[in-house]
DNA sequence: AATGTTTACAACCGCAACGAG
DNA sequence: GCTCGTTGCGGTTGTAAACAT
């Protein structure tokens, strides 16, 4: 039948290297209304030019509403080390213990964080000379590591500081004009049915039932997409009290299943 | 201030696993 | 059971930002 492997894109036309804002909000917006069903069919059917892998990959590692976006605490880097210490480099075995953190992302943090702390804490440890404070300090469970940032970040600021997914938003003309592009009707005619596990995976992250910290417990799926919102506000400089309780009323208000009124919401914020 | 070096992380590549036909 | 298409995973690279000289 087949002569050989097919490849996953013609790459002479698809593009490549960094995301632009464009493309980001024709894939949010896209898979918002649609899903993730076929990645490969999903750049044409967003009108992207780019790889079904690559759209795949910017969703899961960057765009995911779900994911948390601040620095690593302690706790998750020590979890981090005990977990490559019995699964080795099954990043994505040891991203599912770490909910709202990718395999990608802890990959980075072990090569450039945590390899060369443990070799010079091996090092430190087998010349006798270890800092006591230093390791006290490290050894802090409320301390935050901060790559690049200040070391006193609260999980607040935390939480929002290293997002700049949205900063794009600023020209709202060029969202709206996005959303509109994908509402475009030839669009609109998705060859298959969204199966009802997209929208819960989308709209209510959740996570596997073994990573959950008693922390994830409490926090709702509501408080999530809220989340996600506010960290978007933020970034938009919407912060204004109105702002927040149009979308809370919005929040209150939706009934059926609140991921429309997810783009909805986007919409709200651009009107804003 | 200019230049070189290091760090951090987004993105790509290729292979393996899996499921459908 | 085999083939092929698609997705997921892990290794690697590219590059912008931060830092040092």
């Amino acid at each position: 039948m087949g002569k050989g492997r097919a490849p996953c894109c013609d790459k002479t036309k698809v593009k490549r290297g960094p995301w632009s804002h464009d493309e980001d909000l024709k894939l949010i917006s896209f898979i918002h209304k649609y899903g993730h069903e076929n990645w490969r069919s999903l750049p044409i059917q967003a009108g992207l030019l780019r790889c079904g892998k690559s759209c795949r990959l910017r969703w899961i590692n960057y765009l995911r509403p779900d994911l948390k976006r601040g620095n690593f605490t302690l706790e998750e880097e020590e979890t981090i080390i005990k977990l490559h210490q019995s699964f080795g480099n099954k990043w994505s075995k040891i991203a599912s213990k770490l909910p709202g953190r990718t395999d990608n992302e802890i990959k980075n943090v072990w090569h450039t964080h945590l390899k060369k702390r443990l070799s010079s804490k091996d090092e430190a440890e087998t010349k006798g000379s270890l800092n006591r404070e230093e390791m006290s300090q490290e050894s802090s469970p409320n301390a935050s590591r901060s790559c690049g940032g200040s070391n006193n970040v609260s999980k607040e600021d935390d939480d929002v500081q290293r997002g700049e997914t949205f900063d794009y938003f600023q020209d709202f003309s060029d969202f709206t004009g996005m959303l509109q592009e994908v509402d475009k009707p030839e669009l609109l005619e998705m060859p298959f049915d969204i199966d009802p596990d997209v929208w819960n995976f989308i709209d209510g992250f959740q996570q596997p039932e073994n990573s959950l910290t008693p922390k994830a417990h409490q926090e709702s799926e509501v408080d999530e997409v809220d989340k996600w919102f506010k960290n978007l506000e933020s970034e938009l400089g919407l912060e204004e009290d109105d702002c927040q309780q149009q979308h809370q009323q919005h929040n209150e208000a939706k009934e059926d299943s609140p991921f429309p009124s997810l783009l909805e919401s986007y919409e709200l914020l651009i009107n804003h």
